[in-house]
DNA sequence: TCTGGGGTCCTAGGACCC
DNA sequence: TCTGGGGTCCTAGGACCC
């Protein structure tokens, strides 16, 4: 048996928590740059506030009052999510980290009875402790627990639980979610069930011809259909495999094709991946950069390039990392066009070892090197983000991102703590 | 005017080997 | 005119996830 533990509207969640006062009307998360919607409260979705609305298009709401907004606070979401990790993990320790909102738990151990009690109290006390509402759903695959989530969500919103444990109970949860509400289904998928008269999980999972399944879903759609049909095709994952790349990409404040305001975002770019790979322990093997305007740009204006640069030897040197981006930028860019974006892609990663050092000409100066960059981690980490870092990066940073609606970091800055004042009648 | 960011997995098809 | 069989590895691109 798997539960998966989904919390509520998180983003929105975690801000009416140290605001609460936004409990009292609708309110949307926004995306990084404050671009679109990626986060809605139930009453922002009652409204028929689509993910990925782009703002302006709730401009006018916010103005008059009837919702708010808020910006990213990432920094603010992943504290309260190891919080409610933890009060998880005292509960059910066999558990996997799916995603920022999300745990997996192996909860076979249990049985059925007190599995679901186990499951209220858990919810109660994730509420208690952090404010922050989830649902829990438990199934004999992980399919089937993510299908049983949105059953709680969905049609148990009293106890916040749904408990796959009975054909019938299988039955109800499949009959009553969409095709493309299930786990795997994307919209593409989605699309050709219904064409062939499949809407509902349940119609997919009752599909007879397994041979057909593969062939218009390949595999990874047959491992959906067996696990909807109660077999296991998809293994928990408690360990976090190393990662095959790194990524930093962003959209600018505003469109640019300033060549140095380019370069610069790049480089900080390449500081913000270069500690990760540092930290896993592992070199770069091989670099991208991109560059691309808008896809709503109008045709003669799109523009979009990448180029992709072997390293030899591999490096996580933060220099050497900035010196061959910008060899990149400099091979696609090309002036007049109204760029919105630049990203650097870090990939064939090797694992750091005294070896491949020793191999290096002039190694005694790398080695410098390389404490250097360990040291600038280390005291980045201990002091904040940029406390040191190198001349290539400005201080200006006119590129960007708009963060407009920026609510405090509550649980990880100090000055950012909520101060509680006693009433005045306390104090005298 | 204004539309996010960061990943994984799978497959088809080309290049290459003997 | 006719042009094998069997395999691996790599890459681009699509689909999917949150």
């Amino acid at each position: 048996m798997y539960a998966l533990i989904d919390c509520n509207n998180f983003y929105v969640s975690c801000e009416r928590v140290f605001q609460p006062w936004l409990r009292l009307k609708p309110g949307v998360v926004l995306s990084n740059n404050d671009g679109c919607a990626i986060a809605r409260s139930q009453e922002a979705k009652d409204l028929g506030i689509k993910m990925g609305a782009p703002f302006f298009e709730l401009e006018p709401m916010v103005k008059a009052g009837k919702i708010w907004v808020r910006s990213s606070n990432y920094t603010l979401y992943q504290d309260m999510m190891r919080r409610v990790t933890h009060i998880i993990q005292e509960m059910w320790p066999e558990m996997e980290i799916y995603s920022i909102d999300e745990s997996f738990c192996d909860v076979s151990m249990y049985d059925r009875f007190s599995l679901e009690l186990m499951a209220i109290e858990l919810r109660e006390r994730i509420l208690q402790f952090t404010g922050i509402p989830v649902c829990i759903g438990i199934g004999e695959t992980k399919t089937l627990a993510k299908a049983a989530n949105r059953t709680a969500k969905k049609h148990f919103k009293d106890t916040g639980v749904y408990f796959i444990d009975t054909e019938e109970r299988r039955r109800f949860a499949l009959q009553n979610l969409a095709v493309e509400d299930v786990w795997g289904i994307g919209p593409a998928k989605a699309a050709a069930l219904i064409r062939a008269g499949y809407p509902t999980a349940w119609a997919f999972a009752s599909i007879k011809n397994h041979e057909a399944i593969r062939d218009m879903f390949t595999i990874t759609g047959l491992r959906t259909w067996y696990e909807l049909n109660g077999t296991k095709a998809i293994q928990m994952e408690y360990e976090q495999p190393d990662k095959k790349g790194i990524c930093t990409g962003r959209s600018f404040g505003q469109k640019t094709d300033d060549y140095v305001q380019i370069e610069d975002a790049l480089c900080a770019y390449v500081l913000n991946s270069a500690p990760k790979v540092r930290e896993q322990g592992l070199l770069v093997g091989q670099l991208q950069v991109f560059l691309h305007t808008s896809r709503f740009e109008v045709n003669n204006r799109i523009k979009s390039a990448a180029y992709t640069m072997d390293i030899n030897p591999p490096t996580s040197l933060s220099q050497e990392l900035i010196h061959y981006a910008v060899e990149c930028l400099k091979r696609i860019y090309a002036p007049g066009y109204p760029y919105q974006k630049v990203g650097v892609f870090m990939t064939r990663f090797s694992k750091e070892s005294a070896g491949q050092l020793l191999l290096h000409e002039d190694n005694a100066n790398r080695a410098k090197k390389e404490k250097l960059s360990h040291l600038m981690d280390k005291i980045n980490k201990t002091w904040g983000k940029d406390t040191m870092r190198l001349a290539a990066m400005s201080y200006t940073q006119p590129w960007k991102a708009k963060h407009e609606f920026l609510s405090q970091k509550f649980t990880t800055r100090i000055e950012d703590v909520l101060v509680v004042k006693p009433h005045s009648f306390f104090m005298r």
